[in-house]
RNA sequence: UGGGGCGUCGCCAAGCGGUAAGGCACAGGGUUUUGAUCCCUGCAUACCCAGGUUCGAAUCCUGGCGCCCCAGCCA
């Protein structure tokens, strides 16, 4: 993959396969799988589940990884989510090959290892509604009570059994039920709910076959274990479920049993995510979409203009654990400004736009001025500038007069205009109101490519042609939060009580060098002293051009500045 | 007064009884036609706390403290 990834990455779930190898375990296969639930798009933290689990496969002699759609609650999930998870997995630059399943794929033996359950008296049809499940459990420090059904004989059960399936009964008037243990101090082992009975909803893989559907407990154990899964990784949240997931298959005839491996997710600051809050966040209009740029989705961070390398790049940073974790966000900004720094060409783009006028260029004049994509890589080849009487400059970058620490234009001072000529400021144009509207400089024409002679140009600027340069709008984005962990904050409603009011800023009246005016939707620069920026590849148009700014450059100005105030 | 986890620098994270890796961030300095990049330098006598074992403990033992997860017919 990327030549950016460099240290191999080294984990406690690595060194629990490394130790598994060695002991002869699983005839020596390594085969793990990621499986999505479709029912939203995928966000970073999934990100980091696909690369454990797909790099596991890729960095092992023979590993495989199968993509899994975990599809056993038809009523929150739809093709739109299987469609978006399979782009994003492959967009990571990964692989499942021929392993594409469905858990609904293995619906019919699932419902045959219920049977041999039934018949071994280690189920049962329970009647009791939601809300007397409920009591029945307990409690986290008080046992619960076995169900009056708990003791249906074995042909009860397997008659009943069969006509839920026959669509005899009304949604929840029965469930199937393991018999565990109602005493167990483990709730997730207190006759856990099997099937449930679910009419009228159409699967988006089985359509209306089934009106009965297993549940996560019973369905994940035997999938991996139907597809030799060798190490089953999850979150930590179902660490409280693996047994339950090993007794499911030491209790059924089935010859595999995948060893059940719990990390830490991952919590990034200034975002949320959890499907459900994220789904909110596109549900109530609150961002555009699952693809907004300022989402933490696979899909948002691509719109952004985050690459698949620096992704990855980020997955090997964090790390994989048990530890809970708040990772800073400037870890992944990290990540994608060293991939774009090597790797986007470099192009001029005015955000805020001020005229300036050079008195001695001539008017209609336009010279061509060579600029190099990259300052160091050669093979990213050039491109030509216009350079020309009136251009623009970045309204930040003058100030009528300001201390020595000030490297940018002021009046009656020198500055380098970015791949051009020496400039000097000699009058400033203002309006009405006192606002500046216009410079009026003059160059020197000895200093293309050259320092001019006797005196020190500390400055340098960048620069577009008024009349040769292309508007453009550009976005600008922040992060989508203000509280860096918006849901845990109790003090607050809702963890929308914490979104960032100037998470996206337009500037409508940019103007970008001529060069990349025919670039392509999604391709990607550097804005020499703004920061990377791509084509918005949804609503980019050669009639109007739109950027995304995927994240600023590091700004060191701007923390000089902000100290002395 | 239930069960399961976790606690090493601001953040992430190595460490697996032999005397605290690395990355991000931060602070200095150098190079620079991007205040970018790049390059140096600095940044935990200290590993939640308290005892104990040991020649030696972040690593082992005991007892505390703190944080996270679990009472869906969600995953």
């Amino acid at each position: 993959m990327s030549e950016q990834e460099t240290t191999a990455p080294s984990n406690f779930i690595r060194q629990i396969i490394d130790a598994d190898l060695k002991a002869g375990k699983n005839a020596g296969r390594v085969h793990t799988r990621f499986p999505p639930e479709p029912n939203g798009y995928l966000h970073i933290g999934h990100a980091k589940s696909i690369c454990l689990n797909f790099g596991i496969a890729r960095d092992y002699a023979g590993g495989k990884c199968n993509l899994r759609f975990d599809d056993t609650n038809p009523h929150k999930e739809n093709v739109e989510y299987v469609e978006s998870i399979q782009q994003d997995v492959q967009w990571l630059g990964f692989d499942w090959e021929e392993r594409l399943f469905y858990a609904s794929n293995y619906f019919e033996r699932l419902y045959e290892f219920a049977l041999e359950l039934i018949r071994d008296g280690k189920a049962y049809v329970c009647d009791l509604d939601a809300e007397q499940t409920r009591e029945y459990r307990g409690t986290l420090t008080e046992p619960g009570r076995e169900s009056p059904y708990r003791n249906r004989s074995v042909e009860e059960n397997l008659e009943l059994l069969q006509r839920m399936r026959a669509g005899e009964f009304e949604d929840g008037a029965k469930v199937l039920r393991a018999k565990i243990d109602m005493a167990a101090p483990n709730m997730n082992m207190r006759d856990p709910t099997l099937y449930r009975i679910r009419h009228g909803v159409i699967h988006h893989q089985t359509g209306s076959e089934w009106c009965l559907y297993p549940m996560y407990d019973f369905t994940h154990p035997i999938s991996d274990a139907i597809e030799g899964i060798t190490h089953s990784i999850c979150t930590l949240e179902f660490e409280d479920h693996r047994p339950l997931y090993d007794w499911v298959l030491d209790n059924i005839s089935i010859d595999c049993h995948p060893q059940q491996i719990e990390f830490s997710r991952l919590n990034l600051q200034y975002t949320v995510m959890s499907k459900r809050k994220l789904t909110q966040l596109v549900d109530e209009g609150l961002v555009n979409g699952w693809d907004d740029p300022r989402m933490p989705t696979i899909a948002g961070l691509r719109r952004r203009g985050y690459t698949p390398g620096s992704i990855r790049t980020f997955s090997d940073r964090i790390g994989v654990t048990k530890a809970d974790n708040s990772v800073e966000m400037g870890m992944l900004e990290a990540c994608i400004r060293e991939d774009l720094d090597k790797n986007a060409p470099r192009a001029m783009a005015v955000l805020n736009p001020l005229k300036l006028v050079l008195e001695n260029f001539p008017e209609g004049q336009v010279e061509e001025l060579q600029a190099l994509n990259h300052p160091k890589d050669e093979s990213m080849g050039s491109r030509t500038l216009k350079f020309t009487r009136e251009i623009y400059i970045d309204r930040a970058d003058f100030r009528e007069e300001a201390n020595k620490k000030y490297k940018r234009m002021i009046t009656g001072g020198e500055v380098r205009l970015r791949n051009s000529y020496v400039i000097k400021c000699e009058r400033v144009i203002k309006d009405d109101s006192g606002e500046i509207i216009e410079l009026r400089c003059s160059y020197d024409p000895d200093t293309l490519g050259a320092n001019p002679v006797g005196r020190k140009v500390r400055g340098v600027i960048h620069w577009v042609s008024a009349t040769e340069g292309v508007k453009a709008e550009v976005r600008l984005y922040d992060r989508l939060f203000s509280h860096p962990t918006p849901d845990a904050d109790k003090e607050v409603e809702s963890f929308i009580d914490h979104l960032n009011p100037d998470s996206l800023s337009t500037a409508a009246e940019c103007v970008v060098e001529p060069s990349i005016a025919t670039a392509e939707p999604g391709s990607q620069f550097q804005f020499e002293r703004e920061g990377y920026f791509c084509v918005d590849s949804r609503e980019s148009s050669q009639e109007r051009l739109v950027f995304n700014r995927t994240v600023s450059l590091r700004d060191s100005w701007a923390k000089i500045e902000g100290k002395g105030k």
